[in-house]
DNA sequence: GGCAAATAGTTGACAAGTCAACCATATTAG
DNA sequence: CTAATATGGTTGACTTGTCAACTATTTGCC
């Protein structure tokens, strides 16, 4: 009667959550078996590969993580030698952020591997049926802020 | 020359973890307005309103969670009352877990928000769209294992 | 010029997730 | 019966993520 179910399955977040996790758990284990780098340290990693990237605020910007946790990642890089902080004498305020040769050697090794991994998961995937899905990601995102009237009863 | 730029934003995965931790910060802040449960505990609480769910065991492989977050989740929601966890006399092993009335009115109370939220999302997506997105992260899903042969040079 | 506000980054505190060692109870196989 | 193994759960150590306070510059305004 008075059952109260609430099927977690069926809903969209929580799918999106269980999936996101396994998907995380394989790109760690991959970046574990050929190197000694976190995904964080991955993502910054390539970020740093795009030549628009200067300042540590690029990177914030354009991954959209947290300012300590790109502090601190890029702090990582800089220790194990693959990346290289400076400051700006333009401004004292901006670090600027670089991939050291071994950076580059390492993602230049890497990106083969990492695009290999990318074509696993999309094998069997049209190209409609992936845009789509890219698609739908936006759409989703476009819906991620803070919600009005969830109280309407 | 030498670019090696790796667009992040083209990589399914990275597209996923970012709409991921946007929507779990969302959901976080929804729960935040109307209870004091984590995210991760309202899952939980979901769970155990489905009468097959009787063991922790069974969260567990509901969930597919890890081994000591759910043991601490429990832990946290039987301390909040929220849960309650016995002891099963046919195999001591086992932990009984069900939802405490009070457990159970919060889960009413908040079902519909939640089921808002998920409406809010999926607006804009039609029948089938939602139906190929759900089948587009099956299909994902199934490939969230080790992969082998991503050394092919 | 000088003071408020904005911007860039660092740091500490804490929550959540991950991993592995460990304990207790059951099951099974000799 | 009992020793090895499997199962269910707990715990501690460690990593990652999140939040907010704080410092140091720079910009804008009167």
């Amino acid at each position: 009667m008075n059952s109260i179910v609430y099927d977690l399955n069926s809903h969209l977040t929580y799918r999106l959550a269980r999936l996101q996790s396994q998907l995380s758990a394989q790109a760690t284990d991959i970046l574990k078996q050929h190197t000694d780098i976190s995904l964080s340290e991955w993502r910054v990693l390539t970020i740093l590969t795009d030549p628009k990237i200067r300042f540590q605020k690029d990177v914030l910007k354009a991954m959209g993580l947290d300012k300590g946790q790109v502090s601190r990642t890029l702090k990582r890089l800089s220790d194990k030698k693959l990346a290289i902080l400076s400051a700006d004498e333009q401004d004292q305020r901006n670090r600027i952020v670089a991939l050291t040769d071994d950076g580059k050697s390492l993602v230049k090794k890497m990106i083969p591997v990492m695009l290999a991994r990318q074509a696993h998961l999309q094998n069997g995937f049209s190209k409609t049926e992936l845009n789509s899905l890219f698609h739908f990601i936006e759409m989703l995102e476009s819906k991620t802020g803070p919600i009005k009237d969830l109280e309407s009863t």
